[in-house]
DNA sequence: AGTCTTTTTGCAACCGGTTGCAAAAACTTT
DNA sequence: AAAGTTTTTGCAACCGGTTGCAAAAAGACT
């Protein structure tokens, strides 16, 4: 049905070679020939299939983009950056979608199947073996929000989950909190474990101050809204809780609302993402920001590197985290 | 690198059509070749290659899935329902992100040059003609989220938008309101204008209603929280508002609130979609219920129908929507 | 005009598969 | 065991391109 080169290289009056050299970046081709065979593809509607021409040039210009994390909005911001970002590089995201029932090796080989030319994982909850996976299988890959290891075994590029505990801590302290609360999300995720260790290390500092954990099922509003359900029936709630992530903070800001209780006045709530609805003037959450447009970019800049060099060693690019004020935190005493 | 099926031919001690049948559907071969070529599959890690093979077959089981809302929450849900729907399929979803840099045309270009089976174009502010592009390019193509037109030219599955605006406008007269407002997104989108037509005509069946109308200039909680400032300083505002959006109404909220007023003791909102966060605790707002499930499947079912039969006359699903109602409305008289 | 370079061109093989066709092999039937 | 029928198999051509190589064409220089 399509227009192939073949038929263009006829109505042109060329030879396939001819043709495919005008469509192909620094071949050989003179001016005269390329004006002939520009005007016949043109006047037949002729593109060159990036699909065929993948099976010699060994690139299809593809990257699987795989996520498990389609619950949390902050991933729609993820998503819109990644596929911007890719689309200016002429790279084409191939969706994968981790369901509970998909399990790993289904992914890694139907991405094999598909010639991807890079992989990037996108998702903060997954554990290190999943990327190494396709390591292991010779992809590029690239896991953005993942978990720094000792000994890097594939790219990562995200935050330090460690450090971002630590800054709520200190946070927590720095105001006069003396009874304060983790509220992580699911308790297998690397971050939340990181996060929670780092949390805990900082609160050590500070002997007075008594801490709790538990744990949210998931990274969503019903998960965290649910916890602190529980949290306020079972005991006497702590002063302020550290949430995973936004979508927990905002989970637990609906249960604590319900419960007739004020936050920041009875409860205090401190996030991480700064997910665009954070700054929502009806939510006004206190969260730690997480760059996730620089991250996004330096993902997609480190698979473009590893494209070109695969045996490039694994790098870790972590990025500063800080606090954004607004209004679920009481004023520093 | 990856190993091919002449490589496991030779393995195995057969020709490589013997291969190619085995892991066809539905080919000749018998139970002992079958047997010797899967394992020496098996000992290799052979898959085939679905891009060579698509060179033949003319399907590579790859559909371009087309969107420009990636700052509405709700298409977080809309793109999981797509992805785990497609991959239930056996299908990838090429994602294209159309911004507005990108014009139409090099998307259909692009997506040609991937030899997608298919394409679904999920969107509500796209006109028509757009999908239709795909189709004049000879490729199977659904609107999902699309309008429905009086001739169609392209497979629509959404809802009625028109009808939309008229169940809208007939709550808010039941509740008894005497001055209401249309709030909708982009005036240049076709879903607003359906919806604005829809809640215009319900209320002339009122001639005692007063009624005013704004856009904002996204369907963005930032756009509906503007646009809601500027209505609450220009002049005495309505005491109720049909938003065209979930997203705008919680921005509108947002305003409302900001103002020292009450929702919904002073204006009443109604918004459209019911997603996930109008139903929050903190938020519960009245909207009508868009089923977007059903939708986003019933685009799959369709898209999968077209795939096998290409000239299959176009076809206009339309769901019904219905109000759900929280807590945005003030009660019925 | 003749020789030497450089550029452009087409041939043919290849990328990794599929498939129509006719021959070979395996069964049935008599 | 021979003939007829059905199933399995490999050959070779093809899908839509790219690319190394050697020959042809064009340009540079005496």
């Amino acid at each position: 049905m399509a227009v192939t080169l073949k038929q263009v290289a006829k109505r042109a009056g060329v030879s396939a070679s001819a043709v495919s050299r005008t469509f192909t970046q620094g071949a050989s081709v003179s001016e005269k020939t390329r004006k002939k065979v520009e005007s016949a593809a043109a006047e037949m509607g002729y593109s060159p299939n990036f699909l065929a021409r993948s099976l010699t040039t060994r690139r299809t210009k593809m990257i699987g983009l795989v996520s498990n994390n389609f619950h949390n909005p902050i991933f729609l911001e993820v998503f819109d950056l990644f596929t911007r970002g890719l689309q200016e590089c002429d790279l084409r995201p191939l969706l994968v979608n981790l369901t509970d029932q998909t399990d790993p090796e289904a992914s890694v080989k139907m991405l094999r199947q598909y010639s991807v030319d890079g992989v990037i994982v996108a998702s903060s909850t997954l554990p290190p073996s999943f990327a190494k996976a396709f390591r292991d299988s010779n992809m590029p890959v690239v896991h953005a929000f993942g978990r720094r290891s000792s000994n890097p075994q594939v790219h990562v590029v995200g935050i330090d989950n460690v450090e971002c505990g630590r800054i709520a801590g200190r946070e927590l302290a720095r105001r006069g909190y003396r009874r304060v609360g983790f509220l992580g999300g699911p308790a297998i995720a690397t971050s939340t474990r990181d996060r929670f260790d780092g949390f805990i290390e900082e609160l050590t500092n500070h002997p007075k101050i008594e801490v709790s954990h538990s744990f949210a099922t998931a990274y969503s509003f019903d998960a965290g809204r649910s916890e602190m359900c529980r949290l306020l029936a079972q005991m006497t709630p702590c002063e302020a809780y550290f949430c995973g992530d936004d979508v927990l903070s905002i989970g637990a800001f609906s249960a604590i609302s319900s419960a007739g209780l004020s936050v920041p006045d009875d409860i205090g709530l401190i996030g991480l993402n700064d997910m665009e609805m954070a700054g929502w003037e009806n939510i006004a959450l206190t969260t730690i920001h997480q760059p996730i447009a620089k991250i996004v970019g330096s993902a997609i800049e480190l698979i473009l590197a590893t494209l070109e060099q695969p045996d490039r060693p694994p790098e870790a690019r972590l990025f500063l985290c800080h606090v954004v004020e607004r209004n679920t935190l009481r004023p520093t005493v």
